[in-house]
DNA sequence: CGCGGGTTTGAATGAGTTCAATCACGGTGG
DNA sequence: CCACCGTGATTGAACTCATTCAAACCCGCG
């Protein structure tokens, strides 16, 4: 929960019953592994989740074979929430690393949020900001150099996590193996190394364990022409 | 209006006040030139807008100059839907041909919809599929060829035009230079050229005046992967 | 007729891909 | 404890798709 509480008080002051109108929502935690589909091409959505732990993707396969990930869902993001009309899913959403998410019942979320107009105001900002993301992910592979893609995706996921989880320490722990970043960015895995090798001898990051530690962020901001407005929303003190 | 009316009556069936429902708000009748801004990166939006006639795009420009697209605003789309609550726009929107817009002030657009929720729900359709779009957009240029990425985008102009104009003559009717198709698709003015040449001698379009007439949409369809699933929603029949 | 925006073509260059081999490392079984 | 395996990361060499630069072309318009 504390993800989620930390992400829906981006967009409001959470006051003291903000985390108990969430938690009472009926919902179901589900787990699953790496790989396993969350939300099936061609089905029809009537749920709202939210991730508690690890990453998932929204993805499409092309007929050869060639991913699209479309872009990464962190513990505390909630997603589908444009899906409160049973509309069906025009791509798939799967587990990136191990996932335990908390599913809702579409209608279960809209009575809540009808009788709670701050979650409705939180709620409506995290979709507008998944809106911004996809934008951002258009300008990203549409007119970036492949080094400007991969600083710029480790710069977002770093403030995303920081944000979610209250840890402001330049370290993005990656739950995921580099052919992600290659399907999202729209580069091969091959690339992805050499250009991960190139931020590193250029002294921006140093790649750990399972994770990355960004050495020099100021510069690697200005190297990706990054600019974290579009993750930022006026918060609101109603 | 008859675009708007084309537009809507996807997501409802428009009874006989619906066209009077939205004419009623209160709205200023815009004219923009091709390339003069709309929207600017920066600006605090409290509008809706809706085209009536010409073409707009949503772009970014980076610090040397490149341009992305991001996407393409058709007579009778609506847009900064999402925008009700006076965020700052991280990008800007310009008119691409000479454009006749209908700007409604935020609270105006959102009184009457409370009043009308089959307008509602039309205009969350909308949203949605404005959604799919930036989604199909990102996968279009991650992981497609140039010769895909064109086919699709103008197999999806011209869908999109159809349903708001309701002609379907495989014809579609352009009013912007080759080098927005370049923005858009992240490729050179010269690849866009050279691409559209090959379809062309592929038999599968013919270029002409100020537009691009479909000559083999089932093939041009096939070669270029395109479902137009993304562009249709269930039609509810509230 | 000549100008100018937009399009097309050619030749050289370059960023990123592909294929294939090697390496690093954590887990597993003997 | 070590041998073995498998997944993921890295490196090299050849290749390809798309870019860049520059010139030519087309056509509507004053």
């Amino acid at each position: 929960m504390i993800p989620l509480i930390n992400r829906i008080g981006q967009y409001i002051n959470i006051d003291s019953n903000a985390f108990e109108d969430i938690e009472g929502i009926a919902h179901r935690i589900e787990t699953r592994q790496s790989g396993q589909d969350i939300v099936t091409i061609d089905e029809t959505v009537d749920f709202v989740f939210f991730i508690e732990t690890g990453w998932a993707i929204r993805y499409r396969i092309l007929d050869d074979g060639r991913r699209q990930i479309i872009n990464f869902m962190l513990p505390g993001d909630c997603f589908d929430l444009m899906s409160l009309n049973r509309a069906k899913s025009d791509h798939s959403v799967a587990a990136a690393s191990e996932v335990v998410l908390r599913r809702v019942k579409s209608d279960d979320f809209l009575k809540t949020v009808a009788r709670k107009p701050q979650l409705a105001t939180a709620f409506w900002w995290a979709a507008i900001q998944e809106e911004a993301i996809l934008r951002e992910q258009i300008i990203r592979i549409g007119r970036r150099t492949a080094k400007e893609r991969l600083g710029h995706l480790i710069l977002e996921l770093y403030r995303r996590q920081a944000a979610a989880s209250g840890v402001y320490d330049n370290y993005l722990a990656l739950p995921i193996p580099q052919a992600l970043f290659a399907d999202a960015l729209g580069l091969s895995i091959v690339h992805v190394s050499r250009t991960l090798t190139l931020l590193r001898k250029d002294g921006l990051l140093r790649v750990t364990n399972r994770g990355i530690e960004i050495l020099d962020r100021d510069r690697l901001t200005l190297v990706c022409d990054f600019d974290s407005r579009y993750l930022k929303v006026k918060k609101l003190s109603i």
